[in-house]
Formats: structure tokens, C-alpha cells, sequence
DNA sequence: ATCAGGACTTGAACACGTTCAACAACGGGC
DNA sequence: GCCCGTTGTTGAACGTGTTCAAGTCCTGAT
């Protein structure tokens, strides 16, 4: 009740215009009674966080149910990463703000985020292994990492994007999926190989 | 004055547990007087971020004055990005937290950051005319604002990274910059060029 | 010397997120 | 039915960033 009036409340009048004082009148409680439910403001914008992973996975599965074709699989599903997040376009510039800070709890790094975070990297390795595409042995580990950090940098964009419609994310996806499936390509060149094997190389270690 | 004390007490006890009137009482003035000088709490970061910038470039010039080679000035600057930021790395995660938020003046992309932002791509500008690497012509326009970039993803690791000594985007560096530059090389080659061209447009396209 | 007008300074007041001690409602064990 | 611990609820109070009307100080023109 309170989080349902709390994102209606953020929906139509943005995160900081939205005093928690006003949160709990329209929810028809006391001002302290939110914090008995939720820790902080902050917190209340956690449990979108989480739900928000929902929506994307329900988007993403029709295409994932039905297209073979690697970049198509990844097209869609990134669309659809955007799709889920669309209502909340206006206020995610707030979101992102506190999901910024390293220590905060929202961090798509944190350990607190880390059952979204798995839950997001599955997602894409449901991107990769529903798909036709041959992805070199070494990549295929990593890949779907990859591609949730290449997602990552999408949602980053998008963040900032204030052409209409968030046009300008779209076609950023349209035209970096080819590109990726390009690269993946390239990436079984001999040439290229010693490069990719590099790539893989530095993203465990600095993982580690 | 009022700067240096706000600039004392972030380092000393961060910036969420520095009140305003500690500020106004270090520095012997009264409290609404900081609001004569600074639009707010977050304005006071702002000055250090134009601080920071010509750090950067005091840092990064000893390199630039004697070195050709384009790796190892890229190298350089990079190391010279994170060593003019260092005594700031404990409190410089709440300034990133505003600085993510787009509508912020703090955001890099914001138009009140334009300066800042130009000098430092007029920074990596003169990383890449100021060697001998071969760039192709289509991307010595755009070569210097991608390592800007690079370099603001290097940031955004050094925030993330709690390794002792952050040492972990040190090796980030020195393992990148190679791949960076081997990129380059491969730039040239005829089954690479085309996605280069792609990637270029792109870039403009989400530009314009 | 005087005065006008701007530059600077002040601290009380405001709205906000958050805390907390006190209170109420509930529910199960006897 | 009564008790008591848990769960839920309350609004006053605190500390915060920020604003503002009111003051003080300075500077240069007369």
C-alpha cells in the first residue's frame, strides 16, 4: 500500500518532490509508520529495483521463446530492458543517482543487489545459449557477463537520453546489436584472436 | 577559505558527515554566508572537479613533454587521471553519486561541466596528436573524445575499486592502454574497417 | 563629509528525512 | 477472560540543507 502510493507519487511528481510526509498522507498512515516498513526513502526505490528485473524478464521471454537467431535474441531482450523501465524514465535519473554510489545497497555491484544481478546475467546467458550463434569456447564463460555490463551502459544512456520517446536508446540498440554480432564474429579471426583472448584475460583479473 | 575548510573536512570526515555549519564555523563565518558563495552544498564539489581537471593536466604534462609514444602517453595520462584524484577516493563516491544524476550540473555531460569536459578531451586531444601513432583520418576527430570516455570508465572502475591502493584500476590501465593501442592498429586492416566506420557513425548519430 | 547603492554578512525560520519513546491492537497460552 | 509479548502505529522532536528579510560594510561620486 504505502510502496504502490510512494511510485504512484514518484511517477507523478518526481522522487525529490515527494516528501515522505506527503507518502504517508495519501497512504493514509502516520509519517512514522513508513519507516516500519521501509528503512529509508531510498529503500523504497529497492523494491522497484527488484521488480523491475521482473518486468524485464517477462518482457524479454516472448522473443526468447521464439527467435534462434543470436542477434535478434539480443535486440529484443535489450528493448525490452527498456521497455520495463519506460514508466520510470522520468524519475530513474534519481534512481541511478543513488544506485551510483558504491556503497549504497542499489549499486548493481552490491552484495545486497546481487540476486538481481545473477537474475539479469541469466538472462543473458539465455540470450547466448538459446541462440544459433558459435561463440568461441573462452568467450562463452563470459560472454553473458559481458553482455549485462553491455546492458548496463545501455541503461546509462537511456538515463541521460531526453530525446522523445527515448528514440536515440532505441537506436542505439538497433545499431550496436549488429555491431556486437559483428565483433563476436571477428572475434574467430586469427588476427583478432590474441586481442579477445587479452580482453578475457584482464576481465578476470580484475574480477578476482 | 570557505572552500579549503569544506575541502579539509570532506577529506577528514567525508562529505555526508559534513554539516554546512561545521563548514561556516571552520571557516569563521556565519552559515547562510557559504550560500553567498556557493549555490549550495553540491556547488562546493563543482569547484573541486575544475580543481581536479588542472591537476589532471599538471600531472599528465611531464609525460606529454617528453614522451611520443602513443601508448605510453595514453599510459601515462590515465595514471595522471587517478593520481590528481587520489587524496579525494574516500569521499569522491558521493561525488559521483551527484555527478551520475543527468540533470545535475555536476553530470560530465552537463552543460555547466562543458569546460571542464572540453579541457579534458583537449587533454587526450593532445595525447593523440602529440605522438607518432597512425590514426586513420575518420577517427582522429573523434579518437580524443572516445578516450575521454575510456578515461571517465576508468573513473567510474577507480570509484568501485576498494583494493588496497587501487591497485586494481592501476593494472586496469596498464593492461588496456596496450589493448587500446593494438586496437588501433587493427583499425587499419580491410575486414575491420568497416565496423570502425559504423562505430564512428554511430557515435555521431547518438551525438547530434 | 555625506550619501546612495551595491557587496557582503547575519541568524532565525522553513521543509525535509529520520528517530524514538510512548501507545494501541493483536494473538496465543493458560 | 486475562495476561503478556509481539507487532503495528503515532506524532513530536532532532539535525540537516536551504532561504530570506534584515542588517552592516565598503566604495566612489558629489
Amino acid at each position: 500500500m504505502i510502496l504502490d502510493t510512494a511510485m504512484r507519487l514518484f511517477r507523478e511528481r518526481g522522487y525529490a518532490q515527494t516528501t515522505m510526509r506527503a507518502i504517508a498522507q495519501e497512504a493514509g498512515v502516520a509519517l512514522g509508520n513508513a519507516y516500519y516498513y521501509f528503512d529509508s526513502k531510498e529503500h523504497l526505490i529497492q523494491e522497484f529495483y527488484s521488480g523491475s528485473q521482473v518486468q524485464h524478464r517477462r518482457a524479454a521471454a516472448r522473443v526468447l521463446a521464439t527467435e534462434t537467431d543470436f542477434a535478434a535474441r539480443l535486440r529484443g531482450t535489450l528493448h525490452a530492458g527498456i521497455e520495463a523501465n519506460d514508466p520510470y524514465h522520468a524519475f530513474a535519473a534519481t534512481f541511478f543517482k543513488t544506485a551510483a554510489e558504491p556503497s549504497s545497497p542499489l549499486s548493481p555491484f552490491s552484495a545486497e543487489s546481487a540476486p538481481a544481478r545473477d537474475a539479469s546475467i541469466a538472462l543473458f546467458r539465455e540470450v547466448v545459449e538459446g541462440s544459433t550463434a558459435k561463440v568461441p569456447a573462452d568467450l562463452r564463460d563470459d560472454l553473458p557477463e559481458l553482455l549485462w555490463l553491455a546492458y548496463l551502459g545501455v541503461i546509462l544512456y537511456w538515463v541521460h537520453d531526453r530525446s522523445p520517446g527515448q528514440a536515440k536508446t532505441r537506436l542505439l540498440i538497433d545499431r550496436v546489436v549488429p555491431l556486437i554480432d559483428r565483433a563476436l564474429s571477428l572475434a574467430r579471426m586469427r588476427v583478432v584472436r590474441p586481442v579477445v583472448r587479452e580482453v578475457i584475460d584482464l576481465i578476470r583479473a580484475l574480477r578476482a
